[in-house]
DNA sequence: ATCTGGTCAATACACCGTATCGCGCGATGT
DNA sequence: ACATCGCGCGATACGGTGTATTGACCAGAT
């Protein structure tokens, strides 16, 4: 054996001047959601790169291996960081026969959480989301279109569906991406031309991109949010125009 | 450490024993494009985690510290990098009236290009792409366009140019999640079945998702370039609907 | 012959994800 | 009531990252 604390023997010092134990800082009660939560808490303030499973952990008053029990690994944090924002998604609401509208719902709750949470671009590229949120979000998508005039078989639908969010992905990383460009010369657009203007002005002035510079100075530039149903529409239409017509 | 820090004033070893100067290997030469032709190569292999300034410069013979002559930073690095790729997209051939090849060219080119370097797609979210070889991408394809009929106004041509680049983006990420899927779980379409499949399976059978499993019972599941160039038509039948027509 | 300026390698630092280890507490068996 | 055990958790460790700083070296100018 070893020698033990024993009050029997040695003890060198007396309890009066003996520390208490490191007392405890009330290991706080963890769970997966309260970690999710701190880590979308971070995402939201400081972008996805700011989240360390250490950081997490400081936020939760616990160690970083703590989180090990509830996690595996990272890109596990990562994948339910997803899924709980398919779960702010509002199920879009079933609309009888309007399925333009349903759709249209669809694409716009969808495209506000991840305006709200603009780190879930950044997850879009990463493995398919398979958490039960985004199953849930994927057949609520599905369902309301089931019985909808025109969309008999399941293939139709999917299709439908499948063209709807692909367009969906497609402009919010694009949305993403022009908003932290913004953001990174100053956050207003006046800042922004002084600041990244200089050097496609350059570009511009060699002459070389004749079309883009007629796009500069005579496009109506719209705001994103019409830019973005102009086009939801044009995938509408589409899906429409390949519909079996009455 | 330092077998000739004795080389005060006394010089006492001799040249004899004394090695040679550690025989600079020959400082290879470098260039911006070097660093991110090795960059590449890196990323192709073994994604783009595995790109670091330090095994980068190792690629070449060369310190990590060189690299900050060409580059100040890694995300320039990055940046020029996804240039690169955009230098790789044939310019669409120019078809006259059919507008619709054109884009569909266009299309096609850009996905095959990011077929070939995964990683492209983990650049997506970033900020814009404005480096030489994508604004030249950009002219070429407003280009192709011009003077197309019904194509008259820029905003027109830029408006069928966006709506098809973020289709084109939407379908690109949707297609590598679900390749790196696949290769996550041993490649192929069977092992797929076999690893994930269970999970999927138990999901299905809580019956909560009957729309899924319809779909994952009855639908004829397509390939994915088919399904690509499907909904490619319905963005380009969106496009059409809304031109002025003749 | 000495100074100088510019390149680059070496070193250092802060941070990351995670494997390992060992302490201390609660539960358990006697 | 006591001894023992298991184990959850913190501390520590390791190999990696991006980059700031330092300092050795060499070419060319004085």
């Amino acid at each position: 054996m070893t020698a033990r604390r024993e009050a029997g023997e040695g003890e060198p010092t007396l309890v009066w001047e003996r520390p208490e134990p490191p007392s405890r800082p009330t290991p706080s009660p963890l769970s997966r959601d309260r970690i999710v939560r701190a880590a979308i808490e971070l995402a939201d303030a400081d972008g996805l790169e700011a989240v360390s499973l250490r950081k997490v952990a400081a936020a939760l008053d616990a160690g970083p291996m703590r989180l090990y029990g509830y996690l595996s690994t990272k890109e596990e944090l990562l994948d339910l960081m997803a899924d709980a924002v398919y779960g702010e998604i509002p199920p879009p609401a079933r609309t009888g026969d309007d399925w333009r509208g349903t759709l249209r719902s669809l694409a716009h709750g969808t495209r506000a959480a991840a305006l709200r949470h603009e780190w879930f671009a950044d997850l879009l590229s990463g493995r398919p989301h398979l958490g039960p949120h985004a199953l849930a979000h994927m057949e609520a998508s599905l369902a309301a279109l089931d019985g909808a005039p025109g969309f008999d078989h399941i293939d139709t639908i999917m299709h439908a569906v499948e063209t709807v969010n692909v367009y969906l992905i497609g402009a919010i990383q694009r949305q993403i991406a022009e908003l932290r460009a913004e953001r990174a010369t100053g956050m207003d657009e006046r800042q922004w031309q002084m600041a990244s203007a200089p050097y496609l002005n350059r570009m511009l002035a060699t002459g070389r991109y004749p079309m883009l510079a007629r796009f500069m100075h005579d496009a109506s530039h719209a705001d994103a949010e019409s830019a973005f149903e102009a086009g939801l529409q044009c995938v509408l239409d589409g899906i429409a125009a390949r519909l079996p017509h009455p």
